[in-house]
DNA sequence: AAGGTCTTATTTTTT
DNA sequence: ATAAGACCTT
């Protein structure tokens, strides 16, 4: 195999000219692995069907992995394998994940195979195709190499104003629900079927719909931005239309390698037919039942049908499970069989039974959060170690009680993935800045920081700048640098408008420089400390400053770590890495995530909150699509449970607050899937949970209760009771409101007798 | 134009 | 319950 020299000869000037580059991946000019692992080395420990898939050569490969299967130490092997005993050069190697978690890992680990190794591709799509088009967009016309990446929150911004500049309410047509069918749309148009997305929507809407569409793609355009979902279309259109282009890297990749490809879209499986087009070594490796995307265009035929699409694909099943106890991989297995959309696996493991599983029924969420506290602190009274545990959660809203409970017993715990950091105003609005210093046509950085720090530029002013641009199809910014559209605003509007055109013109002289220096010119030129003053809503201004003070760190740190990245290279970091805390762990702590954030991770002690009919399954993912929609929840479930080693709680609460309303739940459906005998506590534990809501409710207070009874209730008002039923913590009430007829438990009601 | 109060919708899941 | 918007006042 001679790889390496084509690689090299080839690719050398195009690859390893000095350029913006997704900053985790040097590219450097010659790449190659300081020290070889030898073959028995990399093959050690690993079983049969772990060895074949690592060694197998050259040809399309399917790795169909149960859970826990050491699916990414194959990956990780295979590709330490290839460079340093095949000899192929680490840059004809791209892999491909699908979170930016999953991306650390592997280049983590295959660094620690391969030390000093660089110039492989180890990213995610959204990153690689970021790559690419910062090399190659510019042959598609419309686009520079210094584009923005916009964001769910600043595409709906943008679309909010479009609605609005086409006079439709935006009331009446949200620019989430907007964005979510241009989403929709955009990812199917690799499909057959793009046409039956559009019309999905009816009449009346439709064309709207299609306006405010064809608006943002032309803002979209003259802003120099894409979205998440063009960052994979640009590609795929540079491919189709650019043969050469797509050739290079076709050439290039002497081998692709996509992990989780059961989360693949269509849009995602065509890039990568382009990218394996060359050579023909693709490699794929996921699992069916771990399918949990499908909301975002996930197509789970791109791994069912990976055998009709290739010639002699060669497939291979890790099915040995090395990570969950007997029980715990049996109550998966058992949940999962009720899916009928499905590869059959035969899950096997080495391990013994374990313990059993415990299910926790609880009064409330924060009962029920309280109850996982406990049980973690009996944990660490037991020496376990707190890392080694972890919450999930079906929505992020139900973190809040998980938090406050672990807060209150003192528990050290960590948000996984929480987007937190850079939705911070301060953040936002000091990220436009670098933004619009790299890309000044873009219109929304513009707008957010045109008046930020204020400068007395108003909505009437900005709306005379917009016309006077627009009509001349400039960016915002140039317009406020120019004399002719300032002539027509007058007053402290036409100086602050001036003075920001200075201001940013100053700042391009760090354009080219390191992050860290390009964020303390901002600072310094905004005044930063007069800046936050004045936000200052009466909280004080430390809370800010240390945000800030984070974002310097962050900056400083990414500037050693990718030298020459510079801030082009840490604006792609911030626009595609959202969870910005996954860098540091913080020791020995408790982890918080939601259900999907915790595929590809594993931990000792799992807790699955909110185990009720609604939120697992999801009611709005059952509403969207009967069919489909349970099995996908199922998979859901079935990800979370075989997260765990050794122990697994699931956790309900009887009742939960929803917005402000507490709604009462049955059970979800999947815990009835799970073999009795394999779970201890059997579904309640009755002489606990008494005690524990008997603490909170007074019985005295319920028996002046009588049928016709008038009574108080915080929310709802004064109502007359119709109904008693139940006893003891179950007692319940029918009362009709002036606001409707409301069944109350009366244990939480806390209803005051009137009469 | 800025700052305050009041209404309103909001809750899948991620790049 | 909460946050973001709309709306009103200065």
């Amino acid at each position: 195999m001679d790889g390496r020299s084509d690689a090299q000869e080839g690719d050398a000037d195009i690859f390893g000219a000095p350029q913006v580059q997704a900053p985790w991946l040097p590219d450097s000019p010659s790449g190659g692995p300081a020290q070889a692992a030898s073959a028995e080395q990399l093959l050690e420990g690993l079983n049969p069907a772990q060895r074949e898939a690592c060694l197998h050569g050259e040809g399309p490969l399917l790795i169909l992995a149960g859970p826990g299967s050491g699916k990414t130490r194959v990956i990780t092997h295979r590709i330490a394998h290839l460079v340093s005993v095949r000899g192929v050069d680490p840059r004809a190697v791209i892999a491909i994940t699908f979170t930016n978690k999953a991306a650390r890992e592997m280049r983590e680990r295959v660094e620690r195979l391969l030390p000093g190794v660089s110039g492989l591709w180890i990213s995610t799509f959204h990153a690689a195709c970021a790559r690419i088009l910062r090399r190659d967009i510019e042959s598609l016309g419309r686009w520079t190499r210094d584009f923005t990446i916009y964001d769910t929150a600043e595409r709906n911004a943008l679309l909010r104003d479009l609605v609005k500049e086409l006079g439709y309410d935006p009331q009446r047509f949200r620019a989430p629900v907007l964005g979510g069918w241009i989403s929709r749309l955009k990812n199917s148009a690799a499909q057959e079927d793009a046409h039956a997305a559009e019309q999905a929507m009816d009449g009346m809407e439709s064309e709207v719909f299609a306006k405010v569409r064809r608006r943002y793609e032309e803002a979209m355009g003259e802003r120099n931005a894409l979205d998440f979902d063009d960052l994979l279309l640009k590609v795929l259109e540079l491919f189709d239309q650019h043969p050469g282009v797509r050739d290079l890297y076709a050439q290039r990749f002497r081998y692709v390698l996509v992990d989780e490809y059961q989360d693949t879209n269509r849009v995602q499986y065509r890039l990568v037919q382009h990218l394996a087009a060359r050579h023909g070594n693709l490699a794929v490796c996921g699992d069916p039942d771990q399918s949990i995307y499908r909301w975002r265009g996930a197509d789970i035929r791109n791994i069912l049908d990976f055998e009709k699409d290739f010639e002699n694909p060669v497939t291979v099943r890790l099915e040995q499970n090395y990570r969950s106890t007997g029980n715990i991989l049996a109550a998966a297995s058992a949940v999962i069989a009720h899916n009928t959309e499905r590869k059959h696996k035969d899950l096997w493991c080495e391990e013994g039974d374990g313990e059993k599983l415990v299910v926790l029924e609880c009064a409330d969420e924060d009962d029920e959060a309280r109850e996982i506290a406990a049980q973690c602190a009996t944990l660490r009274a037991r020496g376990e170690d707190l890392a080694q545990v972890a919450i999930f959660y079906r929505m992020n809203f139900m973190q809040r009680a998980l938090e406050t409970a672990l807060r209150l017993s003192g528990l050290p715990y960590q948000v996984v993935a929480g987007l937190e950091f850079y939705q911070r105003r301060e953040i936002k609005d000091l990220i436009a800045y670098l933004r619009l210093l790299v890309n000044p046509a873009d219109d929304g950085a513009f707008l957010r920081v045109v008046n930020e720090p204020t400068r007395g530029v108003g909505a009437r002013s900005l709306e005379k700048l917009r016309a006077w641009a627009s009509a001349r199809r400039e960016p915002l910014l140039a317009a406020a640098g120019d004399g002719e559209a300032l002539a027509q605003i007058r007053g402290r509007a036409k100086k602050g408008l001036a003075s920001f055109a200075a201001l940013m013109d100053e700042l391009l002289a760090v354009r080219d420089a390191d992050a860290a220096v390009a964020l303390d010119l901002v600072l310094q030129t905004i005044e930063a400390d007069r800046w936050m003053a004045a936000m200052d809503d009466g909280g004080g201004t430390a809370e800010r400053e240390a945000n800030v003070e984070e974002l310097r760190s962050h900056a400083a740190e990414f500037d050693r770590l990718y030298p020459g990245a510079g801030l082009r290279g840490f604006l792609e970091e911030v626009a595609l890495v959202s969870d910005a805390d996954g860098a540091e762990e913080a020791g020995g702590s408790i982890k918080l995530m939601t259900l999907h954030a915790a595929k590809g991770l594993e931990f000792a002690t799992v807790f699955i909150s909110g185990c009720e009919d609604g939120l697992l399954p999801h009611a709005r993912a059952v509403e969207e699509d009967p069919l489909h929609g349970i099995e996908e929840e199922r998979r859901l479930f079935y990800v979370g449970m075989t997260r765990a080693r050794r122990r697994l709680f699931l956790t309900r609460a009887m009742t939960r607050t929803f917005f402000g309303e507490s709604r009462w739940n049955e059970s979800s459906p999947f815990l009835d899937e799970i073999p009795p005998g394999l779970v201890e506590g059997a579904m309640t534990a009755p002489e606990e949970e008494e005690r524990d809501v008997l603490g909170e409710y007074d019985p005295e207070g319920a028996q002046a209760l009588a049928v016709g009874a008038l009574v108080e209730h915080d929310h709802f008002g004064v109502g007359t009771v119709e109904q008693l039923a139940g006893a003891g913590i179950n007692a319940r009430a029918t009362v009709r409101f002036r606001g409707g007829v409301k069944q109350l438990l009366l244990q939480y009601a806390n209803l005051r007798v009137l009469s």
